[in-house]
DNA sequence: CAAGACTCCTGACGGC
DNA sequence: TGCCGTCAGGAGTCTT
């Protein structure tokens, strides 16, 4: 599903293909896509607009406009982004036309696209990214995200790691792969409470975001189904480093013990109960079905 | 404040 | 073979 790496993938792709581009006609497969303005007045107030900037905040992307407002948009989990010629090949995975929510018209004769299966996604037309954008944390990649902030922050919540990690007015971008990877490479268990990891513990976890989102940034994200792929159409390669997500049943990479899913806060977990010991005291978690072999 | 349930939505899969 | 229940998951909302 998108998360910070594959949203920066996206945004760095689509920046050279956006900016200093004209929308001349906006289309909507779903009005449901549009989360604010109105439709009717989405469609009519972005058209006319240049793209000067093409970023990306948390999982948000961001296309700042000449009139300083800006297109914010999140991909949820099936939400898709491309640029193509206006007269595409009708059918390629989830860009499928029917899944197709939203398409911008562009002055060099191509089409932006938005594509979501099944809906969650949605894109706004906002003055100031307040007006959509809930409490967001701290961008994991800046510098501001390091060990003694995560070490006060943790301290200040008393909460189970991994549904603080994924809570995203506690951090930025994370989500449900990234965390099971960063946990795992921090040695920590995801049920561990917030307030009793170390302060070492606390700097390795920084450390280890960082570094998982660093890599997967390198390799254009995860794929493990037909959602998500570059704007390019081209499915990242993260996956296949992946050391506990979607891997139970399988050995370890670092000590060859069995990976074992758990769910945690009603997310499928991936742990090594080698590396990562169970904290004393945790409630035992309800016991884990098979992963769907929708995944991998 | 924390945490669980529920909702949205659809495709794919397991079970029978 | 085919129908049907279940599940996945980001994030908001509501309840405990």
């Amino acid at each position: 599903m998108p998360e910070l790496p594959e949203v920066e993938t996206i945004v760095r792709q689509l920046r050279p293909q956006l900016v200093g581009r004209t929308v001349t006609a906006v289309r909507l497969g779903w009005s449901g896509v549009v989360q604010r303005p109105s439709p009717a007045r989405f469609r009519s107030e972005l058209v006319g607009r240049r793209i000067v900037g093409v970023r990306r905040r948390a999982k948000y992307f961001v296309f700042e406009l000449d009139d300083g407002r800006a297109l914010v948009g999140h991909l949820r989990m099936t939400g898709r982004l491309a640029v193509e010629p206006a007269l595409p090949p009708s059918d390629t995975s989830a860009l499928r036309p029917e899944w197709v929510r939203a398409s911008f018209l562009l002055d060099d004769g191509r089409r932006l696209v938005f594509a979501d299966v099944r809906k969650f996604g949605r894109l706004a037309l906002v003055r100031s990214l307040d007006e959509v954008l809930p409490a967001i944390g701290p961008e994991p990649l800046s510098d501001a995200m390091d060990g003694p902030w995560m070490a006060a922050a943790l301290a200040a919540r008393r909460r189970l790691l991994k549904p603080l990690l994924l809570d995203q007015s506690f951090v930025a971008g994370l989500g449900n792969i990234y965390v099971d990877e960063a946990l795992h490479l921090s040695g920590l268990h995801p049920l561990r409470a917030s307030h009793r990891v170390s302060r070492a513990g606390a700097e390795t976890l920084a450390q280890s975001i960082k570094s998982v989102l660093t890599r997967a940034i390198a390799a254009e994200g995860s794929s493990f189904d037909d959602f998500y792929r570059t704007p390019e159409g081209r499915p990242g390669r993260y996956q296949d480093g992946f050391l506990v997500y979607g891997r139970d049943g399988q050995p370890c990479r670092r000590c060859g013990a069995t990976i074992v899913r758990l769910v945690v806060g009603q997310r499928g977990t991936h742990v090594c109960p080698r590396c990562q010991p169970r904290p004393r005291g945790a409630t035992r978690p309800r016991t884990p079905r098979a992963t769907p072999a929708t995944r991998r």
